[in-house]
Formats: structure tokens, C-alpha cells, sequence
DNA sequence: TCAGGTTGCGCAATCGATGTTGCAAGAGAA
DNA sequence: TTCTCTTGCAACATCGATTGCGCAACCTGA
């Protein structure tokens, strides 16, 4: 082992009987365009490797003011979101560049911070994903000028790439009232016999357009739809657990059909559900806009939309790469059928 | 809107009639030792304030060689891990500085680049979890002399967090075998009326103590193994995927009993498992060293092993923070048992 | 009034890499 | 031989925050 202070380029300098500056040039590949001798910046390279000398990347990010990072803000670690964080770091990588990924909990003051915190670090460019206050977030970046891109959850001033959440819920909507038929069951006979809406946020863009994917498939087949069968205010697992028990208490007995927002409300969900009998659960008919594996071992049948993280990455960076106008790209989701019995 | 250049304490210094390094050190809380009168202090800070100032961080970790980075490096983002980096998360937010959270995919090649790069950028400390190559890791954060940690998978010459596995292993065997003689399998009447285990890296410390634990607990009701009872190559989801169904082919049926080592390789080998009709599943016990919710929902019945991810990533703080020499401190795992039916 | 102490703050060096500018040595042309 | 190019490299200022040091003004007591 060498070194217990860390080295610079001016030891690698001393080294090799050049400057500083050669080094550098020699180091960063910048040699060719600064008429540096072959022969010199192979020996230059050569005593670095040697030496295991790395360049201490702040320096470099002060001068240069650009910090080879490249951040992405999810707000939890479920499944989509690590899927998402797992393309993600893997592009970043290609590209010779550091991924930095950090959930910010749904908290619009958490995601400021992280934003701020990130700019001061010279941040190349920022992903957001499903972030909650879009405009604000973007706004901050256009002012630090900070490259950003927005996925899954739109943003009007800034490029975006969502799912289309819309007719990806109408197509769920859909096969959730095949298989109810399929079942018999006499879709809007009583309150139970229809589907409900269940999970997510209301206020959100994508939320709003599976509500409303689901709403017109919904209409389309019965003519008719109360207010009451959309409960969706949150994200949270644990309100999911509550809205399907209270649900379940409302109508004397699990609807013969329900349509669930995200997996984490799934999840949320499951919870109550593991408590009823087993006749019960096969009674419904279950439609979820995320995708599970899991979901289709369950002891029920459960139809699944997945969404495309990988397209939904690369189209977030092909946006950023042409440094896009705020447009807002489209990408379909998957229908997963649930698995015949 | 202010700023298209950001702004530094000398703008800041200007505004305020003062100098620069009066400026740093009533931003920074240093102004009480340098003598800095109260006033002048808070009449800076309120125009750094309206000014939205933000410190680069680039210039004070370069000044300073610390950058308030601290990192957590992960295999993958599975849900043992992601929930890792979720209280990891949150734990390096309530110390003021930054997580970054990075996946090397297993590959130790990956892994070392990225403690290069993160060495590179003055990181204040970096948690491992699950790293393949402990020793190797812990070697070069010791020569750039980075505070470290292992989780999940010990390291010889750095404080160590590690599940209890062997113990875990041992009580979720005699689990499944407690589930199988409640089903009336006559254990050890043939292949197929035993337990195996499947997936995991044997060369891995925690998977061999699982092993260990699981051998123990079959030896000492059985009094006899088979080394073909144990199928521990790799975490590889496809793989399980292929390792379950040779195991099928190979007995001619499911086995009585399953080890399944770690919730990627369940879901490996649920893609087989959904292949069969159900009552092969129920004929078989379950137990999975993990935890996976959707697990108390499946058609058959799954007994899991929670690791206590929170006290994992406390007890590693701990340790970092009391400058552990190198010791491997165990944290037992939770068993839930699949649920009655 | 003066030595000694305290208070308040600015000067300038520094961290390590980058890139502009300029200088010297050699090649070719006249 | 002198003059112009080209080639190869070093000096030095710079990025923005931090910090050791020192200076001036003021206070206190003798």
C-alpha cells in the first residue's frame, strides 16, 4: 500500500517529471487536443495506474461545475419504483456517470430539500418520479438550470413521461367486468354487484386518469356510476387496509368487484383481505394498475397492468438527451390477465 | 427570480458590508468561536436567506475533505433490501447529511469501481450490504480511510451487522418439518418425503450458515442428509426458477419440504410453482428465509423468516459510530409462520 | 496615561483539478 | 543565416468555501 495522504496530481506530476497541468491533460484524455506528446501521457497514465491514483472528483466538479452525477427522486421503494431505480442506475452507468437515487416519502418540503441539496452539488440532471408538486420542483430546477425530466407523474413545464393511465384503467376496467360476467354476476344489481375504485391520491395527475379510465369504462357498460365507488385519497398501506375493511363493513360483504390503485395499496389491502374466508375472496374480481408477481399465485384471480419501467426510463432520458420542450410522452402499459383455473 | 450566475458568500458578503469569511462563518455556525457579534451574524444570515444562498458543496468538501455523503450499497432491489434502504434513508437524513444509495448487481468488479468513485468524492462512510467480497471492499475503504460497515454479510477486518442465520435457519426447519408431520409426511420414507434446500451462494457466509442451520435441524430429527437435498449455487431468480423444476422432474413430483433461501429466489420459484395444479402446492411445506407479505396469501401454506431490517441498519450506525474494531454482532430474525387454515 | 486584555473582523493561503496563455526548442523556408 | 511555423510543455489564475493569523479598536485597572 502507498499513500496515507491522498494523492494528487502534482505528486503524479513529480513522478513523471512533468507539470501539473500535463497530468491533468494527460489523465482526462484531453492530451490529443493539447499537443501533449504521446510517449509523455503514456508514461503519465502508466505511473497513475501504478500508483492507484483516482482524481478527487470534487476539485474536478468545482472547477468544471459539472458533477458527473445524476439523480433520481422516487418517493418509496416498492416495487415499480425499484424497477424504475434499477433501470435507472444502469443507463446512468453506461453513460459513465454516478446514479444517485433517494426517496423523498410523498413530502413536497423533503423533495424541496432534496432538490436543493442536489443543485448545490452541481447535479448534471434529476429524474423525478410520481413526485407530488411537479411545477414547484421544476421551477427550481429551470432556476439552478439543472436538466430534469418527470416520469409517471406529469409535469405541465417540464418534459414528462407517463403511462397512459387512462385508457391503461378503462382496458383494466374492462376485463374486470369480463370476468365478472364471466362469474354471473349481475353487474349493478346491488351495490355490491359493481366495482370499486380503491387507492391513490385524487389530486394526482395519474390517479385523476385512472379514475376517470375507469369511470368511462364503467358508464359505457351500466350507464350509470355513484360517487361513492371512487375512494381514493392516498398511497398509504395502511389507509388501504382501512378503506377495503370499511368498505367491506359498508356494503355487508366484499363488492364482486375492485379496481386497485398501485401496489402498495394492494399490499395495504391484502392485509384485510387475508382475514376473510376463502369463498369470499373468489367472489371478487380483482383488477390492479401495478404489477405483481406474486399477484397471480394468490387464491383469487387478479388481473394486473403493469406499467413499462424500462420504456418509461429510456424515453425519460432520450427527452433530457434532446433537451425536449415540455411535451408529455405517452407509454401503454401491459394488461396481465389473471392466470385461468 | 434572482441569480443566473449562483451566488457565493462574496455576493453575499457584498450585501452585507462584510467579508467573505465573515460571511462563511456566521453561515456555517462557526461564528460564536471566531467571534463574530450576534448581530452582524443574523443580519447575514437573513440576507443569505432572502437571497436563497446555497453553499456549494463542491468547494467545502474540497476544502474540507468531507463531503456529508454517506452511502449504502445494495446487491439489487429486492424488498429485503429496499426497506434496508428506506430506514437507511431516514436515518442518515436525522444526522444532516446526505444518503446515496447505489445497486452493484452483485458483481464485485462493480462494487469496487463504485468504492473508487465513492472514495473519490470524499464520502464520510459506507455501508455494505450483502457485498460479495467483503474483505476485498473493507481493504480499500481502510487505505482511503472511509469509516465502513458490513450488513447482512460479515467481513473478517470490519465491524459486522449479520442476521442470526444459522440459528434462523435452524428454527425455520424445524418449522417446516413440525408442518409436514402435521400433514401426516412420513419424513424420510423417501426423496420426496424430505426437505430441500434451494438457492442462495453456498460460498457466502450467510447462505452457508443457513445450511449449517438447516442441516442441523433436519440431521437432528432425521439423523441422516443427503448433499443433494442442498441446491445453493446462486440468488439468480431465472435460476431458481430452473432449479425448482429440475428438482420436480428429478423427484418425479414437488418434495414434501422446501428451504427457499431468500425472497428473489421464491420468486424464482413461484414462476414454476403457478405452473402446477394446486393440490401439488398444498402438499408441500414451505418455508422462506424472508419476508414476504403477499407470502401469507398464497394458496399453499409459507412459513417466513423476517430479517429485522431496522435493527439491522441501527445497530450498524452504532457500531460506525463507536468506531467498532472489527466484531460480528447477530441480530435474530422473526419467524411467521404461515397462517391456519 | 499606559500596559495588558478583550472583541470584532478582514487578509490571504489553501484544498486539487482545469484550461488559457505564453515561452522555448526544433523544423522548414527563403 | 534569419525568419516563420509548429510542436511540446509549464506557469498561473481560477472555481467557492474554510481557517489560521493578525490587526485595530475598545475596555479596564493601576
Amino acid at each position: 500500500m502507498t499513500k496515507l495522504q491522498k494523492e494528487t496530481i502534482y505528486d503524479i506530476a513529480q513522478k513523471a517529471g512533468a507539470s501539473a497541468s500535463t497530468v491533468s491533460a494527460a489523465l482526462n484524455g484531453t492530451w490529443k487536443k493539447r499537443r501533449i506528446a504521446k510517449v509523455t501521457a503514456e508514461r503519465i497514465i502508466a505511473i497513475a495506474q501504478e500508483q492507484g491514483y483516482s482524481a478527487n472528483l470534487q476539485a474536478r466538479a468545482l472547477r468544471t461545475s459539472r458533477s458527473g452525477l445524476v439523480a433520481l427522486l422516487i418517493p418509496e421503494y416498492n416495487r415499480f419504483f425499484s424497477n424504475i431505480a434499477q433501470t435507472f442506475s444502469a443507463e446512468v452507468r453506461a453513460r459513465n456517470q454516478c446514479p444517485v437515487i433517494i426517496s423523498t416519502a410523498r413530502d413536497p418540503e423533503e423533495e424541496r430539500r432534496t432538490v436543493s441539496d442536489l443543485t448545490a452539488w452541481n447535479i448534471d440532471a434529476i429524474f423525478f418520479v410520481g413526485s407530488v408538486a411537479p411545477e414547484d420542483l421544476s421551477r427550481h430546477c429551470t432556476a439552478a438550470q439543472v436538466p430534469h425530466v418527470f416520469v409517471d407523474q406529469p409535469c405541465a413545464i417540464a418534459p414528462s413521461v407517463v403511462t397512459d393511465s387512462r385508457t391503461g384503467a378503462h382496458i383494466l376496467t374492462r376485463e374486470i367486468i369480463a370476468s365478472m360476467r364471466a362469474r354471473g354476476v349481475p353487474i349493478g344489481a346491488s351495490p355490491r354487484d359493481t366495482i370499486y375504485f380503491v387507492g391513490g391520491d385524487r389530486l394526482l395527475p395519474s390517479t385523476r386518469n385512472r379514475v376517470e379510465g375507469f369511470s368511462e369504462a364503467l358508464y359505457a357498460h351500466l350507464g350509470r356510476l355513484d360517487p361513492d365507488q371512487i375512494i381514493a385519497q392516498t398511497y398509504d398501506l395502511d389507509a388501504a387496509t382501512a378503506s377495503i375493511s370499511a368498505l367491506y363493513t359498508r356494503l355487508g360483504g366484499l363488492p364482486r368487484g375492485l379496481f386497485i390503485n398501485s401496489d402498495s395499496v394492494f399490499e395495504g389491502a391484502l392485509r384485510f383481505l387475508a382475514t376473510l374466508p376463502e369463498a369470499e375472496l373468489t367472489s371478487c374480481s380483482f383488477g390492479v394498475f401495478d404489477y405483481e408477481p406474486y399477484g397471480q399465485l394468490l387464491r383469487f384471480p387478479v388481473h394486473m397492468m403493469r406499467q413499462r419501467h424500462k420504456m418509461l426510463v429510456h424515453r425519460a432520458f432520450a427527452l433530457l438527451d434532446e433537451a425536449s420542450p415540455p411535451v408529455i410522452e405517452m407509454v401503454q402499459p401491459e394488461l396481465y390477465p389473471a392466470p385461468l383455473r
